[in-house]
DNA sequence: TAATATTTTTAGACTAGCCTAAAAATACGT
DNA sequence: ACGTATTTTTAGGCTAGTCTAAAAATATTA
């Protein structure tokens, strides 16, 4: 009955749970196909065994849902991948833009009782070091209020408390910029022309920032 | 040419390496399939495959070593295993007895750099919580002088340094009689009616050692 | 050394996961 | 609503890795 997931049937749950999470409908099969770099027909393979397992609600057409233990396997690989990037940040000095992919593999290693530990180790982070939330070993994630930089009114003091979009080279970018997790701004000016912004960085340094960068900036007023 | 291998062939290495470390012979195929709790025809296939990509050398009906670029990944899982042992004992306080089935998975994550830098952080330990030694990046193995407890003559003082069986229940067991690594031991006495033996440890309890247990068990003169 | 026992390899089949090409279902534009 | 475009599924085939059963090679022993 419950026999261990290979790691495909995990990155397809995983894919599913953040298709459906972003707009709170059916998943296509298109959409799991490019999300997983592979085939529409590949898919249908894939979700036919996965509804065959009750981990997705499945319907031909249709379109694909996380059952409740589909779920909690999606958002335990999530804990899972965020714990270990605040490890490898965090103990190993490892820069945010290069923890993703040892994550991805990190994520699989199927030991509960070493998830719980290695957060105990990590002191209970709430956020991973892109500013994601942790879920808790339940599956409750700590969702907070945050919008994007681009969505900020003018003069408002913000601290950036994470990115959405994780890309290593616009994670450079950012790091290049002195935008990192927990830096204080201020948008200055705002420019019609492009839609770029001037902001001020920890009271320092002043910035233009493009609108693309400012749409994947997540910040919190204080 | 040099794509990354799966896990199973990566098993198939170290399975190899550890049967030719020991007899320094070729290893058979039964051997092997004994090793991996897999079949002999398995085996025959894998090994072909394996031979074609130079990582070892296999003659029909004579046994299998590794070549040196086999020999190279081999050492490099071990090194992996050792240290994520170290981490899991050291940092998150498992048992000697739990972790080898964690570092099973965990040796099987690509990059090196994670690998390196998870030895710093540990601060280039040089034996693994059974006493096995960690090779370094280059692939060398501080082997160190130990001998059977079995085989140290009566009253001389040693210490244990390591142990030759890795099974939870031995392992417990030893916890138990808190012959755990480091314990200074003298013998007291020997039995030749079981060839059981009486030990001191760390000069105030005192307990009588079964031969089987004693040939497990590495030490060191002090 | 001939007969027997053991080990190893081959042959053929199975599953998971992937692919391409074609067919079927659904969605869209006029 | 009808034809076209898109999406999804089916059909069939590929590889890695596994298995059992049978054949072939090697080892043992009388």
């Amino acid at each position: 009955m419950n026999q261990p997931l290979s790691s495909t049937e995990e990155n397809y749950l995983k894919a599913i749970f953040k298709l459906c999470e972003q707009t709170d409908k059916p998943a296509s099969t298109n959409d799991v196909a490019l999300a997983l770099n592979t085939r529409a027909a590949s898919v249908t393979d894939m979700l036919k065994r996965l509804a065959e397992k009750s981990l997705i609600n499945y319907v031909k057409y249709k379109g694909v849902t996380l059952t409740s233990s589909g779920r909690t396997i999606a958002t335990s690989l999530i804990r899972k991948h965020r714990l270990w990037e605040v490890f490898l940040t965090d103990k190993l000095n490892f820069g945010w833009e290069e923890v993703h992919e040892i994550a991805e593999q990190l994520e699989h290693i199927k030991s509960s009782e070493l998830t719980n530990r290695l957060e105990a180790f990590l002191n209970f982070p709430k956020y991973d070091p892109h500013g994601d939330p942790i879920p808790d070993s339940d599956g409750n994630f700590q969702y907070r209020q945050q919008v994007h930089l681009a969505d900020v009114p003018l003069h408002t003091e913000v601290i950036i408390v994470g990115v959405s979009e994780h890309e290593t080279p616009f994670l450079q970018y950012l790091e290049k910029l002195n935008l990192i997790l927990g830096a204080k701004l201020v948008i200055q000016e705002s420019f019609e022309y492009d839609q770029s912004i001037l902001v001020s960085i920890n009271q320092s340094t002043t910035q233009n920032i493009s609108a693309k960068v400012a749409k994947n900036i997540y910040v919190q007023k204080i």
